[in-house]
DNA sequence: CTCAATTTGTTCGTATGTATG
DNA sequence: ACATACATACGAACAAATTGA
């Protein structure tokens, strides 16, 4: 390596990714942000290997990567261009209250998986509320224009999954769960965090091994504090985008002096239970 | 390539990243949410190859990782195990309402970054109101324990700005603009995807380039519907977590049965820091 | 104690991928 | 397009340590 890799190698030494990949994800995001534009010429190879202090070849690979992507053009003679439009990714919006994800996930289709080994039902948080006496265990996976985007797996309250064995099996658990009448649903929440894909998961989701993954836990607790539903829901990072609306929970500011929004329609029937006051960080 | 190799070489050619890394990753995963418990000896070396479908000595390399960063001991003609005392990660609840999201940054001290070539500013969406008239941008880093895990690119309104502009440069933007008594916010929301991190970005969290990312667009408008604050956050992947309450903001529920749940007076307000506490994955 | 089974550690040869100049 | 260097991955064989019968 020559001495103007001092910079790069060490970027280099942090990931182990191939060189002409991680450029070709800098281009690829320059492109998804406008940073260039459709139908714009890009910076010419001499300039870029400059820029990213790699050879000429590594440059072009990583183009021909983006043009495999139809994200960009060559053309001899005149430059490499951005395509006039590029393609935009599908995004399963999550939704982030009751009835959004319920009305989200309510016409999908689950291909159900056979389970040979049930995992164990796992340990619930105090907040969790407490494991009902016997569950039962399905685990499917969702799919999109053929492509699949999330693995499901519910630990299901037998006493539940006995009501209407049939749609639970068919449908969406959370779902049918929402359509139960005689079902006192008290409480439920959502854990989100992003990890990395494992054998059986890569392969369901037909991403590679280790890729980026959404993992969200969703725990639904009926009126007696009995954890019916337990989830573990993963989603292809790229399938899943979440919008949060931050003053969805509290229609009254805490603050004295601001104005409120203009209303959203937001029923705010009954009692003032502000509930808030998860810890965040920025 | 040998005909074993016809089920991983799809697995490899969906991600590129080395297969001794993305192995290591899934076993350092399953350290890291007990899935291998401490002290606990993991599966042999052939079971190994045999789960990940790799050559003895990919899962060599793998564990070779591991070893190094202290998660993993080797013992010729016993085994391999899991060290005996973890390191457990800390998650940074990131709030999902205003008052929360507001309340635990107001601590931060970022440290701010000066900026060459302030990027243009983004394209705003119908919901996203309408630009101001003229921004400052402002980029800082967040910290905790002298570990980077956030990168805060803020296109701020100048004349809020200019109301408190020492204020803007030493806190953070959000918490300042909450305490200012004469500005009226009308909507605020956060959009989520997990990305990848550009070359800048990788060095300012010490992550690699292309490690996984959480993208959060922060858009804050006021009561004439500019878009007064619009922020680029980026958190490193592992420092993320998501708690989102599905009836915080619906204290009816649209179905006709079910009663409500009691409000539960949340209790672990303040500190953002949690530790361990994954959910499980399998 | 010896033996065999188990398990990690090491090395070889080969093929392909990555990156440079 | 070529020559070079190094990294990645495979399969296979063998060596060395541990364990229990």
């Amino acid at each position: 390596m020559s001495e103007f890799m001092s910079e790069l190698s060490k970027v280099y030494d942090r990931s182990r990714v191939p060189l002409y990949i991680q450029v070709a994800s800098v281009m690829r995001r320059r492109i998804e942000t406008k940073h260039w534009l459709p139908g714009q010429k890009i910076s010419t190879l001499v300039e870029l290997e400059r820029e990213f202090e790699v050879a000429r070849v590594t440059i072009r690979q990583a183009i021909d990567i983006l043009r495999e992507e139809g994200l960009l053009r060559s053309q001899q003679g005149r430059g490499t261009f951005v395509a006039e439009k590029p393609v935009s990714r599908y995004w399963f919006k999550l939704g982030t209250n009751w009835d959004a994800l319920v009305e989200t996930i309510k016409d999908n289709v689950p291909r159900s998986i056979k389970v040979d080994n049930p995992p164990p039902f796992p340990a619930l948080r105090e907040d969790e509320g407490t494991p009902a006496s016997k569950y039962v265990f399905l685990r499917s996976v969702q799919y999109k224009e053929g492509e699949p985007y999330g693995v499901v797996s519910v630990h299901l309250s037998d006493d539940i999954y006995r009501v209407a064995p049939e749609e639970f099996r068919q449908h969406p658990a959370l779902s049918v769960l929402a359509g139960l009448k005689d079902v006192d649903v008290r409480d439920a929440h959502q854990t989100i965090v992003i990890g990395s894909a494992d054998p059986s998961t890569a392969d369901l989701l037909r991403i590679g091994l280790g890729a980026p993954i959404a993992e969200c836990r969703c725990v639904v607790i009926d009126g007696k504090g009995t954890a019916i539903y337990v989830a573990d829901i993963i989603y292809r990072s790229d399938a899943i985008k979440l919008h949060i609306d931050l003053f969805a929970g509290s229609p009254t500011r805490a603050r004295g002096a601001g104005k409120r929004r203009a209303s959203k329609a937001q029923a705010n029937a009954g009692s003032g239970a502000v509930r808030g006051d998860v810890p965040s960080c920025n």
